[in-house]
DNA sequence: ATACATTTTTAGACTTCTCTAAAAATCATT
DNA sequence: AATGATTTTTAGAGAAGTCTAAAAATGTAT
């Protein structure tokens, strides 16, 4: 059973947009998501429950069905593979990537994806630190490192925290910060270590202190 | 001014059917080359032609307008240099890499192109032999080899002969062969050299004596 | 040049995805 | 629990591309 490139646009954006919040994806943030309209969003939210891909009970929200993960997850790989193509063999830089990739990511073609995983040598983590799936869907184990000490530029996400006072953890309370919750890291100042990240749109700054006590996703 | 997936493959088809023959191509033509009806051809071109990337009269087919054909040789070059990639670096077999260039060839970012196309070192022919125009839109000169030394599943053309006796000519011509015919080379004899070709899904059998008398493009 | 066959076009309808506007359901506040 | 605000769904319609069936144009033979 084929999706269509729009079909998959709306998988991929309902799983990324579950892994924050565990309950259903409401039908506004999708519609935000996808630069469409509710009404939109409810038509073809129907669709793909006709074809079992997500779980829908009208004014409850979406979530994805096992088959419908499958194929979010399956263009998440896809998707990351191509990053990984354009970005090291083809001199892309970091920015410029995004876009082209998420038109190649709708290339089905299993034995292309099998093949350029082979020719990258079966990449684990794209360039910006996202973990690639296997064929199977299986996401690697992500490796640990504290936000202290992790590149520029990188996606990632809170693994765990080396202190756990009161004081500390509503300070990442407050900051909208918990177990999960992903950032982008941009900036590390010389001067007092503090760095600078990107959360849901926003840029929050963490001292030193912050820093060096968070484990994140590698 | 972008085009749809489906108007790209009409231009496509278009510029490779007006190719043979030099006058318009016919609807029916189109439709079987698109698998897709009549009816269906007359409405797209009529599009096409409201966007001026046709020329077309009711009743006497359509060519491209410069405009078109600029479009559709883009096409073809990403098409080719795709093929290059999926079999020289991904190593993919001759025949798997149509179906998977057809979809790559359609993903519209120049950057994209000219990146892939310094990563392949510039190539002018594709793995068929299929010359591969530039980033303006211009076609190498074809190299010339005879029909007798070529690689055997090279898609390839006439390009000359060295014998021009009355026998000969009139023996091309019975077979279908005449300056820049198109076809592709499928066996060689190793008793007595003679080959077989592949023109307009026709099998021809041509002995060594006729085959070391025609250069084709390389 | 007339009659028949073929090709091409038109007309109307269907599918996919989208939208606007209005109705219905849910949520939030007191 | 009632009111108002927000979210979500429905209803109807539009654009792109396709189809079938029928009409119009063209081509072909004698």
């Amino acid at each position: 059973m084929a999706q269509s490139f729009t079909e998959e646009n709306y998988l991929k954006h309902i799983y990324k947009l579950s892994k924050n919040s565990d309950k259903g994806v409401s039908t506004n943030a999708l519609a935000e998501r996808l630069e469409t309209k509710a009404s939109s969003v409810t038509d073809m939210v129907k669709k793909l429950s006709a074809k079992k891909l997500v779980n829908y009970q009208k004014y409850q929200g979406v979530t994805l069905t096992k088959k419908g993960q499958q194929i979010a997850v399956d263009i998440i790989r896809k998707h990351r593979l191509w990053e990984v193509f354009l970005q090291k063999h083809l001199g892309f830089g970091g920015e410029e990537v995004h876009d082209v990739a998420e038109e190649l990511e709708h290339i089905n073609s299993t034995e292309l994806v099998e093949r350029l995983d082979k020719f990258l040598g079966y990449p684990k983590y794209d360039p910006h630190g996202g973990p690639i799936p296997d064929s199977k869907g299986v996401f690697p184990e992500p490796k640990r490192v504290k936000l202290d000490e992790l590149e520029l530029g990188r996606s990632t996400k809170v693994m765990g925290i080396t202190e756990h006072s009161d004081a500390f953890l509503s300070h990442l309370k407050k900051l909208g910060l918990e177990l999960g919750t992903e950032f982008i890291l941009k900036e590390r100042s010389d001067f007092d270590r503090s760095v600078e990240i990107e959360l849901n749109e926003k840029t929050i700054q963490l001292s030193h202190d912050v820093a060096k006590n968070i484990f994140v996703a590698y």
